[in-house]
DNA sequence: GTGATATACGTGCATATACACGCATCAGTA
DNA sequence: TACTGATGCGTGTATATGCACGTATATCAC
């Protein structure tokens, strides 16, 4: 008889590791048919939806590191769904854009995307959901204060 | 006015790498003064309290894919805070133990650990950490129902 | 206009994560 | 004994994550 399912950790963040490998497996699963990862979904469904902008910004948007973002980005844009343009205006910003082959991506994902969720929101109910919502802005509010506050440095 | 805090998303897999990613950071940033990541605490300490084991009986306690944990072992080795050495026995087993240095950085490490720890519990409150060991082990059990289901192929 | 500060962007480096392979060995079986 | 399946292990490849650093440009104060 092999280990089934050791406990959980004692430490929150090892459990909330845990937790969230397991739930990227089972989207990354979901999504297998069209061959693509939850994490790249993710980036192309909000690009799609808001339309051009800047990865500074779009990394604000998704509460990633913008420099994980720029390589995240890399094999959409191989891939050809999504395209990078110099902006009119601020020579610096360049302005990132959904192709047409990146829509018909998103529609294609997008049912397979909504099974894992189904999926997962049968399983653990609403209230859990509900207060997953709650943990991520807590925890990242928590972040926020502990890690950047190299703001405040009262002179 | 920069956007402060982005709402969760609609997709709790995205939501819970983002919580995941955010109490990284906490963690990781608490274990800052000797220089040790989060996920690499964990490893040693799991395998100071376990005593000598393989890698694939580890990467089961902690619920990790083997061929990750034999990388994320790999910077501790070389660090000299665990050894592996071949098994008596079944020669292919090779057994992970801690070194006298791993044990003193455990030693200096936890107090640290248990710092983040204690801020979490302060914030998140305990409710928030029961469910949230509850959600490990019920995204464990159902990735595991859906992603190994290689077994019961009814032949 | 000049200088300080903030912002936008990319790269180098290190680590984390997991799937697909291949190799060696053990254990059960014909 | 030879075959077969299970098990233990490592590597190749791809992606994800974030810090440190450097470069270019905008913006504000003077």
């Amino acid at each position: 008889m092999k280990t089934p399912n050791p406990n959980p950790s004692v430490c929150s963040c090892v459990n909330l590791r845990r937790a969230s490998r397991a739930i990227t497996r089972i989207y990354d699963k979901a999504l297998e048919p069209v061959d693509l990862k939850i994490t790249q979904y993710s980036v192309l469904a909000n690009v799609a939806r808001s339309g051009p902008l800047s990865s500074s910004n779009l990394a604000r948007i998704l509460r990633l590191d913008r420099t994980t973002l720029v390589r995240n980005l890399k094999s959409l844009q191989a891939a050809g769904f999504i395209e990078d343009h110099p902006e009119a205006g601020d020579p610096r910003e360049r302005a990132i854009r959904i192709t047409e082959a990146g829509h018909l991506m998103v529609d294609k994902a997008r049912p397979l995307w909504g099974l894992a969720q189904r999926q997962i929101e049968d399983h653990l109910g609403s209230a859990a959901l509900n207060q997953l919502t709650t943990l991520v802005t807590s925890l990242e509010t928590l972040s926020d204060h502990l890690v950047l506050n190299h703001l405040e440095e009262s002179p």
